[in-house]
RNA sequence: GGCACCGUAGCUCAGCUGGUUAGAGCGUAGGACUCAUAAGCCUAAGGUCACUGGUUCAAGCCCAGUCGGUGCUACCA
């Protein structure tokens, strides 16, 4: 009986373009599913987007259409993303979608046992209709800078889930690892956090305040906050509760989450979980932000990266191959455009675009194409296993790239340009066959990275001959490098300005 | 302030429970080769392992302190 393997990704909300972060977010939840598929498990691998909430509503209204119609508008862009990175998922889940609304209305009554209803109380600001936190206030010197009139105490009704009745069994889950946080100095972060006593939380907002979300069932005058209706996407997509999706799938074997909202997930997300009598999902993966040159991206700056212009220009896998490789998978990583094309032209177009073209290349020069018969070569995939069972893709990716080099150096050692110069047709075939296949093999554990170059490797020397690749794998781009075969600019004579 | 973490070759980082000449990739400088995308391969140079003190037969790895840097410290979706 085959495993089940279910994979989540955090839903964007729809008020901005998707951008790197979720980018980050569907390539490691493609890769794991790619990677379990490839282990014969049963994938079900989930995507989505978080559509309620008054910013939503205000972006609706300054673009002169209903909040429905307005997110209906925002979520193709991310289907668009999807679809530039390959990315195969199973469900795509929007939390205004009619089904999930009722299934979440349905949560919320089950959920009765911990909520209560209570007095909100803090600093409020009319102009903007929203409360703000004692410590944005005090930062604004208590007033608005955006209406410029000091905030008002107020008071308003909501219902609170008592998060702080999960916390023994939360930091339980978490301590033993049924729930494994990774990384490590995640897993402390949060610990830290609920020894510290979880505090109630405020999980609806009177209507009023807040008219795009789903309705409090049996109190029209509330309307839910974003973290039941957001955090629940991920069973309601399994058709919750009785779906024959979530009874194979649930509980999740990884959930992916950016470090952001670590907490929504290791705390209030669980606390739903066990209030609904469900178990926990088994790894949380945390991943950091892409940093660019050092420094965070940010529109202000200017230096946000898009991930639609890169794979335009190099291509999917080019993409793919920076982000999971070189950017840590459980930490920041940093992004230039130097160290991608560095990697893209270095790493990918030499030494592994460059292995193929050599290896078909003998093959068909030597053998007229005649690949032979594949003995088939050991590599030692454990660190890669390993890594890849420990959420490291970028440990993984790197053992993989290993192997390339190997091959690579293999060919050096037994000089198949000189054996075929001394005739000796069984030993060149033995050598090339075996190169072959050790590619074809390299090519396996490349595949949950690089679909498309797995595949094209596969057929170029997965047959029993060669078929040519069009073109080249990673022809190289120079935009933001030197291009090191252009002729070399003397450093010239500059006049002599100095006496 | 509290709690964590980090400071190792020019750059990015590995260094398992302390044990021979501290490693890799990139970059730099040489070299041999020619199947290949001016690719690939080999070799070399380069490190007071932040600093100070301590524990130990022995410390990059343990302890204390100093200096420098980072993250988290709850309703932002």
């Amino acid at each position: 009986m085959a495993e089940n393997f279910y994979v989540t990704t955090a839903i964007p909300y729809v008020n901005a373009k998707p951008h790197i972060g979720n980018a980050m977010d569907y390539m490691l939840g493609d890769t794991l599913a790619r990677y379990h598929k490839s282990l014969g498990e049963n994938v079900f691998f989930q995507v989505g987007t978080d559509e309620h909430g008054n910013k939503i509503a205000l972006k609706a209204e300054e673009a002169g259409l209903e909040p429905q119609a307005y997110t209906d508008q925002m979520v193709p862009a991310f289907h668009v993303m999807l679809e530039a990175l390959n990315v195969q998922y199973d469900a795509f889940i929007r939390t205004s979608n009619p089904e999930h609304k009722q299934v979440v209305q349905l949560i919320w009554q089950k959920l009765q046992p911990y909520i209560y209803k209570g007095t909100y109380e803090g600093l409020y600001c009319v102009g903007c209709e929203a409360f703000v936190t004692p410590k944005e206030a005090a930062a604004n010197n208590g007033v608005c800078p955006i209406h410029n009139q000091p905030y008002q105490q107020l008071s308003e009704e909501n219902y609170y889930l008592r998060l702080s009745e999960f916390s023994i069994q939360l930091k339980e889950a978490i301590e033993t690892g049924t729930l494994d946080i990774q990384p490590i100095f995640r897993r402390h972060e949060i610990l830290n956090l609920i020894e510290k006593g979880l505090e109630d939380i405020s999980i609806s907002r009177p209507k009023k305040h807040l008219s795009w979300g789903v309705p409090v069932p049996g109190d029209d005058s509330q309307v839910m906050y974003v973290w039941i209706d957001a955090l629940a996407n991920y069973i309601t997509v399994l058709g919750y509760p009785d779906g024959e999706n979530f009874k194979t799938f649930w509980p999740a074997n990884v959930q992916i989450v950016g470090k952001d909202i670590l907490r929504f997930h290791a705390a209030i997300w669980p606390a739903m979980l066990i209030g609904l009598g469900l178990p926990l999902p088994k790894q949380l993966l945390v991943h950091g932000f892409v940093n660019v040159g050092g420094t965070k991206m940010s529109k202000t700056i200017g230096n946000v990266v898009d991930p639609i212009e890169i794979v335009n220009s190099y291509g999917v896998d080019a993409f793919r191959y920076f982000f999971l490789r070189h950017i840590p998978t459980l930490d920041d990583g940093d992004f230039t455009w130097e160290k991608f094309e560095a990697a893209y032209n270095g790493e990918l177009g030499n030494e592994l675009g460059n292995l193929v073209q050599r290896i078909a290349a003998m093959i068909t020069r030597y053998q007229q194409g005649a690949i032979g018969k594949i003995t088939r070569a050991v590599h030692d995939a454990n660190a890669y296993h390993e890594a890849m069972q420990q959420l490291r893709l970028n440990d993984a990716f790197g053992e993989v790239w290993n192997m390339v080099r190997q091959l690579n150096g293999y060919l050096e050692e037994v000089k198949p340009w000189k054996v075929a110069k001394e005739n000796d047709e069984e030993h060149l075939q033995e050598i090339l066959s075996y190169a072959a296949g050790s590619l074809t093999q390299i090519a396996d554990l490349l595949a949950p990275f690089l679909p498309h170059t797995a595949d094209a490797i596969k057929t170029c020397l997965g047959g029993e001959t060669v078929q040519p690749i069009e073109g080249v794998l990673f022809p190289k781009i120079y935009q933001h490098t030197i291009d090191p075969r252009a002729p070399k600019v003397e450093p010239g004579q500059t006049p002599a300005s100095q006496p």
